[in-house]
DNA sequence: GTGGTTGCAAACCCTTTGCATAGAC
DNA sequence: GTCTATGCAAAGGGTTTGCAACCAC
C-alpha cells in the first residue's frame, strides 16, 4: 500500500475507497485525495481555499471548482457539514456528530466544543406542523473584561 | 409633522434624526428614509436587496451601495444585528434585543422566537481569557413526521 | 467653506456552470 | 464503450470601493 502523502495518520486508501462507495460517489483519484485530507487527519473547519492550499501544499493539484464541486457532493452525503462563519465564505466541518461552536474574538475563527457541553432546560414552542431538524448553538466569546 | 412614505406607523422625523445623532451619523436624507423602514415599522430581516426594493416601492431612490453602506454603519452603530442566512447573503435584524431564530423547513426563512423560550441547565467550558460576548441560538426546523 | 456622504460604475471575492477531455466501471 | 468526473475559463451573485458631485453643519 504506497501513498504520496505525508499526513500525521496513514492513507488507508482502501478504507476511503470504502467510505466514498458507501456513500455512492466513485472513488476518484481527486475525491480520494481530498478525502484523505479532511478525514484522515484532525482538520476541522476548512474554506475550499484553505482546502487547496493543502493539496497544493502536498504537491498534488486538483482546480479549484472540482474542490468545491467535491466538498458540495460530500456535504449533500453527508460526510461533511456546512456553517456560516463570519465572512461570505463557507466552512465546511469534517465533524458531523452534534457538536457547537464557539467564535473566538480574535479572528473570527471556529472553536468546537461538544454537544454534552450545553443543556437546555427549555425549549421554545414551535411553529405548527414542524419538528426540530437540529439546533445550532454559537457562543460568540470576548476578551475578559472588555465591554 | 409631515412625511412622505406610507408605513403602519407614522413618520417620527425628529425621533429618527435625535436617534441617528446620539449614534453619531449625520441625518442625511438617505439614512432617515432607510431607518424609517427599518424601524418605523415590525420588519425584522431584511437583506439589503429587499430593503432596496422598499425604498424603490415608496418611489423614491437609494442606490443599492449605499444601501449597503448605511446598513454596515447602522450595525456598527448598533442600530442592527448582522445575521448569516443560510445561502451567501447576509441579513440584517431590526431587532438588537436578545432573541434567537427558527429557520423554517420550505424556504429557509427565518422567524424570531424570543431568548425567554430558551434556558440553559449548562453551558460549556470557556477557552481561557475570554467570557461570553452572546450566545446564538438557531432551530432548524422540518416538515413532521419526515426524515 | 469644510468634511462627511452619495451615486455610479467598476472592482472584488466567493462560488457555480458549460463544455471538451479524461477516467471509472 | 458508456457514463460520470475533471479542468479550465467564463459567468454569476452579493458586496465593496474609487472618485467626482453633493449636502449637512
Amino acid at each position: 500500500m504506497t501513498h504520496g502523502l505525508m499526513c500525521s495518520q496513514p492513507f488507508v486508501y482502501s478504507e476511503l475507497v470504502q467510505r466514498l462507495k458507501k456513500s455512492g460517489l466513485r472513488p476518484t483519484r481527486q475525491r480520494v485525495i481530498l478525502a484523505n485530507i479532511l478525514f484522515g487527519r484532525g482538520a476541522r473547519h476548512l474554506t475550499a481555499e484553505q482546502l487547496h492550499r493543502e493539496v497544493r501544499d502536498n504537491a498534488l493539484r486538483i482546480s479549484l471548482a472540482t474542490v468545491y464541486n467535491t466538498l458540495n457532493q460530500f456535504v449533500d452525503a453527508g460526510l461533511l457539514r456546512e456553517i456560516q462563519g463570519q465572512g461570505q465564505q463557507t466552512y465546511f466541518d469534517t465533524r458531523t456528530e452534534d457538536h457547537f461552536h464557539f467564535v473566538l474574538p480574535q479572528n473570527g475563527g471556529l472553536v468546537d466544543f461538544p454537544a454534552h457541553g450545553v443543556d437546555f432546560a427549555k425549549l421554545p414552542a414551535l411553529p405548527p406542523g414542524t419538528e426540530i431538524d437540529r439546533v445550532e448553538v454559537t457562543i460568540h466569546l470576548k476578551p475578559l473584561g472588555k465591554a
